[in-house]
RNA sequence: GGGAGCAUAGCUCAGUUGGUUUAGAGCAUCUGCCUUACAAGCAGAGGGUCGGGGGUUCGACUCCCUCUGCUCCCACCA
């Protein structure tokens, strides 16, 4: 039957996905064997596949294959997170279109549609991931909202309520009125934003009055002087001692304020006089509680002015600071505007502009975890790879401040504490739990008398338990609880592949749940991937449409080609500059290896031939190739460096087995191949495809169905990777010097535009392994290969040295004597240079004192060989001048 | 403003405690080939003095200082 010459990656890759789901290759059970789990990052449940989840899942997929061959009962939980901002942004939106507004609905309501939505819409992105080959132990697939998940999440709350580190209070929080809650401060992204710097007069009151006098007040919210509760002046500022105990006026609503004294503003920025709104601003907050200064909040939840600020009422905040500069102007208390480039606050959910606003919010205190989870980092004990994070990590720790964890949302688990009648608060796992705990101070209570809080638990305070609760949902909340025999079992956790932005965010707070939960660590490695970018370095994100559809791409290049495109550039810890070529580059090595294939498995056993020298040779040295390749792959495996461990079997598969081993082996035209040959083939191909496996499953299982003899498997998934046996360096070098020969001779061609066809004789002059002149022979189109004492004294031709051995092609009437003296001298020239720098070191007295023995022979060495050579390229050179 | 990191061929990156033949790889480029596995291919070649300057050392891409450029993190002045 005729094979394709193209890889057809849609003729295989659904077909063995499903295989392996068929035989349940990827579930995995507590047994007597080491495990190996990974937790997936879970994605949000609204999330669709990106290119950042494509880079991430594939160095997951690479190493939980990778164990598994290594004999470890590798588990890979996969999942997804509720994601209450964004998903609920993505129901409200939702809602909208259908003419539902949500405060027009009750909070069941809401969840019904919620839950539809998600029924519906959610997990698209885990069949996404089973397109990329990702081996995830589906039957294990958790939501950070599953019932016994949320009850992991509830334990916890009501654990840390009862040790007293979750309180309640009234903050100033990071609020975002699209999204309509409070965010946290990892969650506010600053960006430098064009604004201006408005400089407004406010006028000395007079009992109430404004006087001829005025102060200037810089300030680039004009909408929030209706907030001023105060005007500040630092006391040391000579300007402005005048001012002192005076009170002035605000501008339009002419309300008199003091001016206080406070270090906190600086005399050099601005006019140095400073507007104190203590509402709307942290630090002007912080003023007001050192001087006491009443809180006036003129913006509501929509950041829409309220009645307390007396004008403008209900306009958006942004619409009223136009109005309010037009106001100013028309009054003749705007003295100018200046250009002012300043930091704005967005909500990293909704892009919206943060409103600093004081809020009751629930805190959860930090200071005591953070202490055994910086621990843990910087001895060691987890890894961060690369290391460069330690630093960073270790800066968030030692700076940490309180989680503000309440979430004003629907969306996600409702914080389990009751109000009672007296505005009392009981924290307990549920209603009845409540009720029995309020009834110790009213026992006349009823249900009906409590009631819920309204907010939601951010949703970082689910997934802060995610490596403990997909095992063991009971465990959170109960550190003395003894570990279910699953968590016991598969905990901690071996890898953990996530991204540097979500260090604070996630894998801190993992760490120390695990801590808190279980006395242990979350997981040993935490390897950060970079973020995938486009070629010009730009991130890659939906409104610059410069992100490729993963889907798209995997149809068109296989998930394979894919897989190896991403990989192939990605170092952890960088970021990756994407582009379509790598993929294009991982397409073609799946062609390359299917091609190889083709050739195989066209020949013909002839088993009347014996094994040819060149292919005995051959085999010997790819054996000794391989396990040599396999140390050093083993090695970056070691040191998580994955894409150097790709590059090396991609050049051991193509370099060496295609273009050297396969070439030597390859049988004449019409001829068989003998069996010998044709067996050891079989079995370095099929090694091969197992060190191939974890990067590229798909061809390889194609593949390896085919090839496979005597399988002991079903498939090349639960086989065994492949591990190195002893190898010879000296045959190693052998050949190397054998390559470089041939090498030399196909060069030789191309200068000379001879033919490949043509047959050549060589002389050689040196330590050659004899036995290996029939792979020059074959490899380089040799007829004879003859001492060089065999040649005729006047005999012309073409000259090379392959270390010190010398090498000569006869070549009458084509050799160009001029040419090659220049060839000559060109080599003297550069050795020459090399014998001055070696020998500068071995004529330096300090270095033949200080310098290591070994450094010293190798100099030594090279000046020697470096010698000979010139001798014997001065020696050509004579008989080239003749 | 504070802190961290990076700067090596056209591009993306290696270069392990300073010494392994005057720096390596992949891609791209150039040359010659449609050779009976593969033109998504084969064979061969060219290309960098390791951001600039200074220092330590017998010896520096590798250590120190400094300048320049870029990136990230943290904080933030109204």
């Amino acid at each position: 039957m005729e094979i394709s010459t193209k890889y057809d990656p849609s003729l295989t890759e659904d077909k063995w996905y499903k295989f392996w789901l068929e035989k349940g290759y990827f579930h995995s059970e507590p047994n007597e064997k080491e495990p190996y789990t990974v937790v997936i990052p879970p994605p949000n449940v609204t999330g669709v596949l990106h290119m950042g989840h494509m880079l991430n899942n594939t160095i997951q997929d690479v190493l939980v294959r990778r164990a598994r061959m290594m004999g470890k009962n590798a588990c890979w939980v996969p999942g997804t997170d509720h994601a209450s901002i964004a998903t609920e942004a993505k129901v409200v939106a939702k809602l909208k279109e259908m003419g539902l507004e949500k405060a027009n609905i009750t909070r069941e309501e809401f969840l019904e549609h919620a839950w539809e939505w998600r029924e519906k819409h959610g997990g698209i992105i885990l069949e996404q991931l089973k397109k990329l080959g990702a081996s995830c132990d589906w039957n294990r697939t958790t939501f950070t909202m599953d019932p016994e998940y949320n009850k992991s999440v509830i334990n916890t709350f009501v654990h840390f309520y009862n040790k007293g580190l979750i309180y309640r209070g009234i903050r100033m929080v990071n609020w975002d009125p699209e999204g309509q809650t409070a965010v946290s401060d990892e969650e506010v992204i600053y960006k430098e934003t064009p604004s201006k710097l408005y400089y407004l007069k406010y006028f000395i009151s007079i009992d109430g009055k404004p006087s001829e006098e005025y102060v200037e007040i810089a300030t680039t919210r004009p909408e929030t002087i209706m907030a001023d509760t105060a005007v500040c002046v630092h006391p040391n500022d000579p300007r402005y001692t005048k001012l002192k105990g005076k009170k002035v006026l605000i501008p339009l609503i002419n309300k008199e304020i003091p001016v206080i004294e406070d270090e906190y503003v600086l005399m050099d920025f601005g006019t140095g006089c400073l507007k104190v709104t203590p509402a709307h601003d942290i630090n002007d907050y912080e003023i007001g509680i050192r001087h006491n200064l009443p809180v006036i909040d003129i913006l509501d939840n929509y950041a829409r002015l309220n009645e307390k600020a007396q004008i403008l009422i209900g306009e958006e905040r942004f619409i009223a600071r136009k109005k309010i500069v037009k106001m100013l102007q028309e009054n003749n208390q705007l003295v100018k505007e200046e250009q002012y480039n300043s930091q704005v606050g967005y909500s990293e959910r909704t892009n919206a502009v943060i409103e600093p606003k004081l809020s009751l919010q629930w805190f959860l205190k930090m200071t005591e975890a953070a202490k055994p989870a910086l621990e843990y980092v910087m001895n060691d004990t987890i890894k961060l790879i690369p290391d460069k994070f330690k630093n960073t990590y270790r800066h968030w720790m030692e700076n940490v401040k309180d989680w503000c964890i309440s979430r004003q949302l629907w969306w996600g688990q409702q914080i389990p504490a009751w109000y009672m009648p007296d505005g009392k608060i009981v924290v307990a796992a549920d209603k009845d739990d409540a009720l029995a705990k309020a009834r110790l101070s009213y026992p006349d209570l009823t249900e009906k008398d409590l009631k819920q809080d309204e907010d939601v638990v951010d949703t970082w305070f689910s997934s802060w338990l995610w490596p403990i609760s997909v095992f063991d949902p009971t465990k959170p909340g109960f550190p003395d609880k003894k570990p279910n025999s699953e968590l016991a079992y598969y905990y901690p956790t071996n890898d953990l592949v996530t991204a540097p932005e979500i260090l604070f965010f996630w894998v801190a707070r993992m760490i120390m749940a695990g801590n808190e939960f279980c006395g242990d660590i979350p997981f040993k490695n935490v390897y950060l991937t970079g973020i995938v970018r486009d070629k010009q370095g730009r991130k890659m994100s939906k409104s610059l449409g410069n992100s490729p559809d993963p889907i798209k791409l995997m149809e068109r290049y296989g998930a394979d080609g894919v897989r190896v495109g991403m990989l192939l550039c990605s170092s952890a810890g960088n970021d990756i500059l994407f582009d379509e070529s790598q993929v294009e580059q991982g397409r073609n090595f799946s062609n390359k290896i299917w091609n190889a294939y083709r050739l195989v498995n066209g020949w013909t056993i002839d088993k009347d031939i014996e094994q040819s020298a060149q292919a005995a040779a051959a085999v010997k040295w790819f054996d000794g190739t391989l396990s040599e390749s396999l140390e050093t792959i083993n090695d970056h495996f070691e040191k998580f460096r994955l894409s150097d461990a790709l590059m090396h079997a991609y050049k051991l598969f193509w370099d060496d087995f295609c273009a050297w081993y396969l070439e030597i082996i390859k049988p004449e035209f019409g001829k068989g191949i003998d069996s010998k040959t044709h067996e050891a083939t079989l079995e370095l191909f099929e090694k091969l495809l197992r060190v191939l496996h974890p990067f590229m499953p798909f061809i390889t299982e194609e593949l390896w169905q085919h090839l496979a003899k005597n399988k002991n498997y079903e498939s090349i998934m639960i086989s065994e990777m492949p591990t190195p046996e002893k190898w010879s360096k000296d045959y190693a070098a052998s050949f190397e010097l054998v390559k470089s020969a041939i090498v030399n001779i196909r060069n030789i061609r191309q200068a000379k535009a001879i033919s490949p066809k043509t047959e050549l004789n060589l002389f050689v002059k040196g330590n050659l392994d004899k036995n290996l002149y029939c792979v020059i022979r074959k490899m380089a189109n040799i007829l004879q290969i003859e001492d060089m004492s065999a040649k005729d004294s006047g005999q012309t031709g073409n000259s090379f040295m392959v270390g010190t051995s010398e090498f000569f092609i006869p070549l009458e009437g084509m050799v160009n004597a001029a040419e090659e003296l220049n060839k000559i001298d060109t080599e003297l020239k550069h050795l020459e240079g090399f014998l001055k720098s070696v020998n500068a070191k071995l004529n330096n007295e300090k270095f033949m004192a200080n310098a290591a023995e070994n450094v010293k022979n190798t100099e030594l060495k090279k000046r020697s060989d470096a010698e000979e050579k010139i001798a014997k390229l001065l020696k050509l050179k004579e008989e080239y001048s003749k």
